[in-house]
DNA sequence: TGGTCATATGACCGACTGGTCACATTATAG
DNA sequence: CTATAATGTGACCAGTCGGTCATATGACCA
């Protein structure tokens, strides 16, 4: 593809890190504060210690830095879980959900604010900017979705599972958790350590116990129930 | 309580009724279309066919007249339901909450845009204006909590569960499926017919019976898990 | 008829928005 | 040193915002 050019301009990129970081800090605390629509470009650069100019050389637009948070997220990300795998080598698929929930919630109440803008924008306004930011959440659909019929192949799911509704009802308990820890988070004075701490820890596996248990017998003995005595 | 004012002003009251719709729905465009913050009352006043002085002679600010939309709605779900009773008189928990679900669903057919304007403002922007809204929620999740100590009362429910968690799968499910019956029939031609096919009763059916099942499971026989093989 | 009072109106206010641009400053190269 | 290119800057733009207010309108009463 000709033209194609990398989203954050040149000119960002050859900042010194300092002020790359204090910008970009900025902009995570404006789009945790406000929203999208709603964060104003005016203070991001003010709290950034640039001017309206320059951030017109580093981005496009509004739309262009929250992109980038998305590649700083994904980088962060990475480099986070580099390390980390999962504890066993052969773990069943709600296992493996259940420590892809959890580290994820590590993650998170790591970089609690970076969490917060984003999962703001992705999943919560993303219902209604759907143009806008909707592919994002289609490819981690697309990713649970895989991973349901990956277990479905390996025998370890009833093979008559509604993939659709599987992949509808993680997502919507994965969301579920993130914004309750996240909320529930942030009233804490040391996130982490709640996170970890026992009894938050019973809460999730009680909430992913109810989905995977919900989720493992459905098929098999639901009957639709459209009449009622 | 003297000088409780009641919050739109008596001069809204006067008007024609006529009048009176075109500003309601005018403001239930505008903040379906956009939310709360990004809801413009000079969008709302050229809709509804009003000065912008006439718009603060009837309400206090912006947040008065989406508490209005609010006591409309309170009005319209009342009338909607005058008439609608439980098919039966001794349900089981399950059963009535599962009623209630697709009782809600058919006035939210019914009224798809009052629904999104105003579920998004509470559901989702509410998690943000938390000050301003909070209390809407949280009548909602006390009257759960209320239903689930009946049945577990009633001995529908097994007294070991946790109430707490129930209340907030139930809230969840409820949340979740409201948004996706918004979303996906508002790409329909006709909602209230796609709603009531039976594949999408089938559907409801499905995600309400892994919450049910799930739900009735989980504290007899979870154990915590914690160490993972 | 003239007077009074509730209501209707939109020009206007200051503050803010995202975005631009002519100019100042700095870094690099010859 | 000078010339050139890259980068930094904030005044400025047109537009929108929520909110106000002097004035106009019209209904009711004496």
């Amino acid at each position: 593809m000709p033209g194609g050019r990398r989203l954050p301009k040149q000119t960002f990129h050859n900042l010194p890190e300092e002020k790359r970081k204090a910008v970009v800090n900025a902009a995570i605390d404006e789009f945790a504060d406000y929203g999208f629509e709603s964060a104003s470009i005016n203070r991001i650069v003010a709290k950034g210690g640039i001017s309206k100019g320059s951030f017109y050389q580093y981005f496009e637009d509004k739309r262009d830095v929250f992109m980038h948070l998305l590649a700083v997220l994904e980088q962060e990300k990475l480099a986070y879980f580099k390390d980390r795998r999962p504890p066993a080598n052969h773990m069943d698929t709600f296992q493996y959900f259940r420590w892809m929930i959890k580290a994820g919630m590590e993650f998170n109440s790591a970089y609690p604010r970076m969490t917060q803008a984003i999962s703001r924008i992705l999943l919560v306004e993303g219902l209604y900017y759907g143009k806008l930011f909707g592919d994002y959440h289609r490819k981690a659909l697309d990713a649970l979705r895989m991973m349901i019929k990956g277990a479905i192949a390996r025998g370890e799911v009833d093979p008559s599972v509604d993939v659709d509704l599987a992949v509808m009802v993680m997502d919507t308990w994965s969301n579920a958790i993130s914004t309750y820890i996240l909320n529930e988070g942030m009233k804490q004075k040391d996130i982490m350590k709640w996170v970890r701490s026992p009894k938050t820890q019973e809460k999730i596996d009680k909430l992913l116990y109810v989905m995977e248990y919900g989720l493992r017998k459905t098929e098999s003995e639901f009957v639709s129930q459209t009449s009622q005595t």
